[in-house]
DNA sequence: GCGCTTCATCGATTATCGTCGATTCTCGAT
DNA sequence: ATCGAGAATCGACGATAATCGATGAAGCGC
């Protein structure tokens, strides 16, 4: 395929389909919003405690959005703090610039 | 739940998971990423010429975007003409700050 | 009307996803 | 060493998705 030429290379369109993947789930958009507004880390029981699914659930999400690090984690004693990662929070709305063809601000790469 | 007090209320982060679904494909973004940057209307056999799959498989990921409303078509004698939608290239970088607890620059909701 | 082009839809196949309950693992405290 | 709390992993389930080939429907030219 040459639709790279007019388009979004695409090894380029294959790392953003992994970002929207990783929102394309409205428990995970919750959760990463909600990390969001809180700068400050919170533990997996405290995001289940909120997010009205179980702790697997809430787990296997956090583990998919670290994947593509919109998350970071951090393991203190017997529990799991987890993170925005800051970096994302300029960086995410850029990619969604560049998909919808405007020119993009500043802000290169996620790190 | 009430993740909805400090994160996104559970309506809206759906309408955004639709949204940020619609992208989670390495072809659907090409696609759109394609049709953002000719701003003007292509037919689906000019899409499938450049996009490395079928025509029935452009077709459905074109209806795709169109339900979400990523772009607009219109049937012109024997072919479609699709093309971006111009309001979602604002609005949709600004969903991606919204979700990441930046303060909305502006634009409001896509219509 | 007939055929051709263009696109949408159907049916089937295969793969991926979200969720759960149960289990396992890792700590820290006793 | 044992226990208990917190979190990750496993196995399974139904649901959804991506892709294809084939078929169907709409419009144009002859």
């Amino acid at each position: 395929m040459d639709i790279d030429r007019g388009s979004l290379p695409r090894a380029e369109a294959e790392e953003y389909a992994s970002w929207f993947k990783a929102l394309a789930d409205a428990t995970r958009i919750q959760i990463v919003s909600l990390l969001a507004r809180r700068r400050e880390p919170m533990s997996v029981g405290e995001i289940v405690a909120v997010s009205g699914v179980g702790q697997s659930t809430v787990s296997h999400h956090l583990k998919i959005l670290a994947e593509v690090r919109f998350v970071l984690v951090e393991r203190q004693g017997t529990s799991s703090l987890y993170r925005i990662n800051e970096a994302c929070v300029s960086c995410f709305p850029t990619a969604a610039d560049v998909v919808m063809g405007n020119p993009a601000p500043a802000a290169p790469a996620c790190e």
